[in-house]
DNA sequence: GTAGGTCTTCAAGTAACTTGAGGGTCAAGA
DNA sequence: TCTTGACCCTCAAGTTACTTGAAGACCTAC
């Protein structure tokens, strides 16, 4: 069954090696069997794993989610709502996110738009967006938190 | 000059002071004066530095772009459009950063009410959805990179 | 048999801070 | 004057999710 050496595993999940080395140190992979000389050796059940595993992380999913889903899977006794609601706040995280993004994209639009129509070629210290920049307001101070990724 | 203590400057431009010491150590801030007793002492030209510094970092800057755009601003001999074109070459990052974002969202969405629709409350080895994620695809195998932070 | 590619472990590096330990300073109130 | 509590100091280690590097073992093909 484990006939799919490391490599091959990378490979075939869009990982690579170390990355499946550390999964496995962090527990969020069991640990591989080994062949004679000590080579981790893989088989079709792993490689569905650690797909799961990725496409997660691709889904911006935090490791301890992730191993929260991996859990789940493995046990009958437990809901897939419980799936679902981690996917539900997950969702909620994105979408806040991505309205940060959004205002940052307006941002950097704004700066860039400024700086050619204001002080285009004119020297660093009097640019007119560096200077709006560094003046501090009331919004930047009542800020509770700055941008997290979550 | 330098009569605000470091909590104040730290209130007044929404940091905590750890992060403060933290720039002073990477050599984003100058070395703050100090009184008597070893204590820093900050003015308010410290405060518009920091200001500027912070207001770059909720931008999504990276501390390597700020420390450029921070130099340019105390040099007079550089052009302000070098500055334009950190934030623009910012700004295309964004929106790559944007447009994974919105797929993400689409994707999480998709899982809830695919979840809702086929397996609620069913048990956790038996969720389609969990075992959709799990079907190595060759999409994903294909795929280049994974989501990466600018 | 040897060359090149792949594998092993262990350690350290990355970003951008945060947290903790252990102790010094300062202003106000009893 | 003493004490209390808020604030400050340094230094070290922790965080996340890996990546990179060193030094050596193994495996396959020519």
């Amino acid at each position: 069954m484990p006939d799919l050496r490391i490599g091959v595993l990378a490979g075939r999940t869009g990982t690579n090696a170390p990355t499946i080395r550390y999964y496995e140190e962090i527990g969020l992979l069991p640990p591989a069997a080994r062949g004679d000389s000590g080579q981790r050796g893989y088989g079709e059940e792993d490689v569905r794993r650690l797909t799961f595993i990725r496409r997660c992380r691709d889904l911006g999913l935090a490791i301890d989610k992730v191993r929260a889903l991996t859990t789940l899977m493995g046990d009958p006794a437990r809901s897939c709502l419980e799936a679902r609601d981690l996917a539900k706040a997950h969702l909620a995280a994105t979408r806040a996110k991505l309205a940060e993004l959004k205002a940052l994209e307006a941002a950097m639009a704004g700066f860039v738009t400024d700086c050619e129509a204001l002080c285009a070629g004119g020297s660093g210290p009097d640019c007119a967006v560096l200077e709006n920049l560094a003046e501090p307001s009331e919004r930047q101070a009542a800020k509770p938190k700055p941008m997290i990724q979550p």
